[in-house]
DNA sequence: AAGTGTCAAGCATTA
DNA sequence: TAATGCTTGACACTT
């Protein structure tokens, strides 16, 4: 989200939602209203990183709210819809800007429950929809970003499991998936994601900076970094920094970002287009340029 | 008008 | 066995 535009007294914003009650009855029709206004306001939040030299944004899953319930074309309002979205998409590749997706928490591809394989699935999907909406290339440079995010007590299938589902997928949702390495110890690390995701199906894995100090295995932040760079071919890796909250905060937990950045190191933005994830978003990164 | 608690989706982890 | 966090807004309800 962008802050500044967020907290203005008339806002903007990408991200109006229903509840299931409202999703019941007022169905397809506000659907697509507030679809229309969440890509009527993103082609602004665009133009205004255009204008600012914000070169990567980090758009919102609820851009179509209840989209798992019923295909884009179906929606009253598709064809300014898609002049919306065609809009933005436009304005990203004429500026050289990149724009990501990071389905929620519970799109879970290796999944033991094939009922959540097939939900996760169709989120994928309808993110790649969005970006096909846009025009944008099918590829890793406008990433549909995914944690695995479980082991299920069992790294070895689970694996296997995700690169079923990463197989399953339609070229246009495949090309663009990318994989994180995760914030728990138990969890998947770059070296892991590489070798038993990126190797056999050729998934992008995307250096989460804070979280590789969860998850690094032994290897340094450099490491770390070179192993998810080798598996991005021709297309510029993406990699995530921000830093702890427990530096200024105790209380917080060790994996709560903070709301600022402090040093944002050289050798990862030579190499990488950086995603800053801090809790004053926009701002954070203003403050770093000015410093 | 402003504040509060709960809400579609899944896991690991902590209490 | 039950909260908690992951992100933030929608909505119903209370003050």
């Amino acid at each position: 989200m962008n802050r500044t535009l967020r907290d203005r007294d008339d806002p903007v914003r990408c991200n109006r939602d229903m509840r299931r009650a409202t999703w019941e009855s007022d169905g397809l029709p506000y659907a697509s209203e507030l679809t229309r206004q969440n890509f009527a306001d993103l082609l602004t939040v665009l133009r205004w990183n255009r204008d600012h030299d914000v070169r990567f944004y980090r758009c919102t899953s609820t851009l179509v709210p209840w989209n798992s319930q019923f295909d884009l074309e179906a929606l009253p309002d598709y064809d300014e819809i898609r002049r919306l979205a065609e809009a933005c998409g436009a304005l990203v590749d004429d500026a050289g800007m990149r724009l990501t997706f990071h389905p929620d928490y519970w799109c879970k591809l290796a999944s033991e429950s094939p009922a959540t394989v097939d939900r996760s699935v169709e989120a994928v999907e309808y993110h790649a929809d969005w970006l096909d909406l846009m025009g944008l290339d099918r590829s890793p440079r406008y990433a549909i970003n995914v944690h695995i995010g479980a082991t299920y007590g069992d790294k070895t299938a689970t694996a296997e499991r995700f690169r079923d589902a990463v197989r399953s997928l339609s070229p246009g949702a495949r090309r663009r998936l990318t994989v994180e390495n995760d914030d728990k110890p138990g969890l998947w690390s770059v070296t892991e994601l590489a070798a038993s995701v990126s190797d056999p199906v050729g998934v992008p894995v995307t250096f989460d900076y804070l979280h590789h100090y969860f998850t690094d295995r032994g290897d340094t932040y450099r490491e770390g970094f070179e192993t998810a760079a080798a598996t991005w071919g021709d297309v510029r890796p993406i990699a995530h920094y921000s830093e702890p909250k427990r530096l200024r905060d105790p209380e917080a937990r060790p994996q709560a970002h903070a709301d600022r950045v402090a040093d944002l190191p050289a050798w990862l933005r030579e190499r990488a287009d950086v995603m800053v994830e801090a809790g004053a978003k926009e701002r954070a990164l203003a403050e770093i340029r000015s410093a």
